[in-house]
DNA sequence: GCCGTTTTCGGCCCGACTGTTTTCAGTCG
């Protein structure tokens, strides 16, 4: 079972829990709901956790779902889960993913038309609201059945099921709405948060927080945006719209004297702010996004500044990216937050991709060496690392690899002496071919510095013959670097499984890097990931994989995917000077 | 059902918006 199928059961017995008696289970609710989103966030499979007997290392998972988990896995069923549901009819189940319906509406909906199959209830429902006989149900209206019929429209459309937005994509659209909302007079300040803010590497809504003493004018001005397809709601302090492509745009309106608040409120993560409330809880205070309060007092005390909102709480200022509840409000609570590293701290890239005829195995750059080492200069990086394909073992012979390398070598020479503001480094991405050795020989390794190392091919391996030839890849005396570890691609494909104890052991003890893959649609390695070989004492590069010279501004995407992984300076090699770098590379 | 720098028992975030109501339930973030 894959870990989505796992959170939907998961969300299936609360949604049960509800319908039975959703006063008396409530705090069951809300622990299958939160452990089923951690479970869909997880970027370990379940059945391995499971197999590992190591269940605990989800968040929000204790003992009973442990031993219901292990039953699952183990059973392909779990008798608790089926005693909850056994009253509920299953064709519920389908409608829950058809927005404006939860628990309540959909069973009373099943139940009074007496829908049975889940396979086709969506289509069913949608024939009887046709039929008109949803408005005459008691609780129901002529406005509800609307709604329902233009939610299963949209459903069928594949409106929710549009795919998440990559950071840049995500960024522009809001740069658009920025941009609209400040030509209103009534608009004081602008910002886009929500996940956009806290930098993850997808981006399901835009989330746009205004400071204004206008706000029904905002809100008008905003649901007039010329490219919104219809307004979803509209209410006093907040509306939300359906843009085209299906892209749902929230915005909230605070005055300037409650701002802080509202970017506190609306950045989250939802896990976080909870987190925040139950601590304001514990120390008599009632926390929202209009500020604090006493409690039992009706003055809320407000905070134009978000920083003071969290000295309010005792707490340190903590960063958007790492507002997950994975530990950061405990360590803010004793000032003893990680510096994270910023993008000014990088001092140069390891993996960019130029024009140099080198006749590569994969897509080649498009860019000359010159044109990108000026860019570097602009960048005002102190190094930069050359790492085109390794020449294509299929086209060439031995002898003419090496003699590319060689041409290449003599050529960064020549450049190096033209450009004696910047160091030039000599490396490459070398494939790690399905038995483990890299693609070119020794010989033609010869003529680098060293080599970052990767896979392009044979992706279908096991977890276990991945992590040998990955390993036995990155044992080469010139491999340095592992580029793009998990292989995935976001958006199109997971990546491949790698044993990541013995990875992160194996770097630790023979000195070598994972990269930290700026390219949006890799961010690969993954931030939940680069956390993990940091606590393992692993060092990272972060890199652009840049193609072309207008790639080398991601940086600041594989900064931020380093940031979510709670990297400081010191855990990033291309944050230190030439020398050690040189020392490392060439050691 | 989970969880612990006041707790292994006794807590568990807070509010907006909509439609169908005549004071609120349901859904959402």
């Amino acid at each position: 079972m894959t870990n989505p199928e796992i959170a939907r059961l998961l969300r299936h017995v609360a949604t049960s829990y509800t319908i039975m008696n959703e006063a008396k289970y409530r705090f069951q609710i809300i622990a299958y709901q939160k452990a089923s989103d951690a479970i869909d966030q997880s970027i370990t499979e379940i059945t391995d956790l499971a197999t590992e007997d190591n269940l605990s290392a989800i968040p929000g998972v204790g003992p009973s779902l442990q031993a219901y988990l292990s039953e699952l896995v183990k059973n392909g069923k779990v008798r608790h889960f089926e005693e909850v549901m056994k009253d509920i009819p299953p064709a519920i189940f389908p409608l829950l993913d058809i927005p404006s319906l939860g628990p309540k509406k959909a069973f009373r909906l099943v139940n009074h038309f007496n829908f049975t199959n889940p396979r086709t209830v969506i289509a069913d429902l949608k024939k009887i609201a046709l039929e008109n006989k949803i408005a005459l149900l008691e609780g129901f209206g002529e406005k509800s059945q609307q709604d329902i019929l233009r939610a299963i429209e949209e459903f069928s459309d594949g409106v929710n099921k549009v795919s998440r937005m990559v950071l840049p994509f995500a960024s522009e659209l809001a740069d658009r709405l920025t941009d609209y909302l400040q030509k209103s007079p009534y608009v004081e300040e602008v910002y886009a948060l929500g996940s956009l803010r806290r930098k993850k590497e997808t981006i399901g809504d835009i989330d746009l927080a205004v400071a204004s003493a206008h706000p029904s004018e905002v809100l008008d001005y905003f649901t007039s945006y010329p490219y919104a397809k219809r307004t979803i709601e509209k209410g006093d302090v907040s509306a939300s719209i359906l843009i085209s492509g299906g892209k749902h745009i929230d915005l909230m309106v605070q005055p300037a004297a409650a701002f802080g608040s509202l970017l506190q409120h609306f950045t989250g993560s939802k896990e976080h702010n909870i987190h925040l409330r139950e601590l304001a809880l514990k120390k008599g205070l009632s926390l929202s996004e209009y500020g604090i309060k006493e409690k039992r007092q009706e003055k809320i005390k407000q905070y134009a500044d978000e920083k003071a909102l969290y000295q309010s709480l005792g707490l340190s200022w903590i960063p958007p990216e790492i507002r997950e509840d994975t530990g950061e409000i405990e360590l803010a609570s004793k000032n003893e937050l990680p510096r994270l590293i910023e993008l000014s701290d990088i001092k140069g890239d390891f993996h960019i991709h130029s024009s140099f005829p080198i006749e590569p195995s994969h897509d080649m750059g498009k860019d000359s060496m010159e044109i990108m080492l000026n860019k570097a200069k602009e960048l005002g990086y102190h190094y930069l690392g050359f790492s085109e394909h390794n020449p294509s073992q299929s086209k060439h012979t031995e002898k003419q690899i090496v003699s590319l390398l060689g041409k290449r070598k003599e050529f960064i020479e020549h450049i190096s002496e033209n450009n004696k503001g910047i160091r030039v480094i000599s490396l490459l991405e070398t494939d790690i071919m399905p038995n483990g050795n890299l693609a070119i020989s020794d010989n033609a390794l010869e003529y680098l510095d060293a080599t970052l190392v990767s896979i392009h091919s044979v992706l279908g391996m096991n977890k276990l013959e991945m992590t040998k030839r990955v390993l036995k890849g990155m044992s080469h005396p010139k491999a340095k670097i592992l580029s793009h570890p998990t292989g995935r691609l976001i958006n199109e494909r997971p990546g491949y499984e790698l044993d990541w104890k013995e990875i992160f052991a194996f770097c630790r003890s023979e000195n070598k890097a994972l990269e930290i893959n700026a390219f949006p649609t890799r961010l690969d390695l993954p931030d939940t990931l680069v956390r993990e070989a940091i606590n393992s004492g692993v060092k990272l590069v972060i890199d652009t994989d840049s193609h072309q010279v207008a790639n080398m501004d991601l940086m600041q995407y594989g900064v931020s995917v380093a940031r979510r992984g709670w990297a400081t300076k010191d855990d990033i090699w291309n944050t230190k000077e030439y020398d050690i770098i040189n020392k490392w590379l060439t050691s």
